[in-house]
DNA sequence: CGAGTTTGACCAGCGC
DNA sequence: GCGCTGGTCAAACTCG
């Protein structure tokens, strides 16, 4: 399976955002400045700006266009990398399923006894130091209907039934690590038949977070993840007059957006919000090429 | 009081 | 057939 082929790399970083209020000669003072954007475009419209002025404006889009195009392509590599990756780790299991222990499915004595399930993932969660429960929150509601000490593994398995819609045959199977007691090992098997209860509230399954100092929505659309970077807002409600930047000259609106690529680049935030849609879009595809 | 959890009993498959 | 093991059941229990 080729991911790079299937996942819209383009990113919508609402650059027609950054034209209108780059075009516009911004009030320093200002405080909302989004629902102002439709007004100070107007003046634009009615009094246009010097050819100064607007060549540096189509600088400025150009070079935003070319950042969004280096971005694009960063992420087509992380596609490339994360299929690389998935490759060896498919050659990796395929030789040596049957030594994992968490893999016993696979065993001929779990074969033989139900017919094989035929969607098993796995899911690492990370937990707390303190934290003891056998809990991995993933959105669905499970219930728990039977607790036991496996040999291979001192910690004990929970087991969990779906309990979001009564006919749903998925189950999940939760573990502590033995190499890494502070990670849990869900196993689940079986396929929702029912949407993500998440999924059902908000549609889209958009996720605001705030990238540094950039508020962004990663939203899991159908035609692909898209990550929008809100740049109209300001980082925080309570921004003042006496904190808030000019940003009424080309060259300092030109640093701003240098910073937010730079910062957005190496933020390890954005690489996770990125992690997450991509992976979240890939699971979404994953599950849909199997029913 | 209902829903969820706990936990011992039970079942089925496998190896010896 | 017996013992071991993973998985499931269901009564008892807990909690809001």
């Amino acid at each position: 399976m080729d991911y790079s082929s299937c996942v819209d790399t383009s990113l919508d970083l609402n650059i027609s955002s950054i034209r209108v209020k780059s075009e516009a000669p911004v009030d320093a003072g200002r405080s909302g400045m989004a629902k102002e954007l439709k007004p100070t475009f107007m003046d634009f419209q009615t009094k246009p700006s010097s050819k100064e002025e607007t060549g540096a404006l189509v600088e400025e889009l150009n070079r935003v266009g070319e950042e969004n195009r280096k971005l694009t392509e960063m992420l087509t590599v992380m596609c490339e990398s994360y299929n690389a990756l998935r490759g060896q780790l498919m050659d990796y299991m395929s030789k040596n399923g049957e030594k994992d222990p968490q893999l016993m499915k696979n065993h001929p004595r779990n074969q033989g006894k139900k017919s094989l399930k035929d969607k098993i993932s796995k899911a690492y969660v990370r937990t707390e130091a303190g934290d003891t429960s056998l809990t991995v929150k993933d959105g669905y509601q499970w219930r728990k209907y039977g607790q036991k000490v496996t040999r291979d593994n001192p910690c004990p398995r929970a087991y969990f039934k779906c309990s979001f819609a009564p006919s749903c045959p998925v189950k999940k199977k939760v573990q502590r690590s033995i190499d890494d007691q502070s990670v849990l090992v869900a196993t689940y098997e079986g396929e929702h038949n029912h949407p993500h209860p998440s999924m059902e509230a908000t549609p889209g399954s958009n996720r605001s977070l705030t990238l540094g100092s950039v508020p962004c929505t990663a939203s899991l659309a159908s035609s692909g993840p898209t990550i929008t970077l809100d740049l109209t807002k300001p980082k925080s409600s309570n921004d003042d007059k006496s904190s808030k930047p000019r940003t009424d000259t080309p060259e300092v609106q030109k640093f701003l957006v240098e910073q937010m690529a730079s910062s957005l680049t190496k933020d390890p935030n954005f690489t996770a919000a990125l992690v997450a849609a991509i992976s979240g879009r890939m699971f979404q595809q994953n599950n849909s090429e199997k029913w």
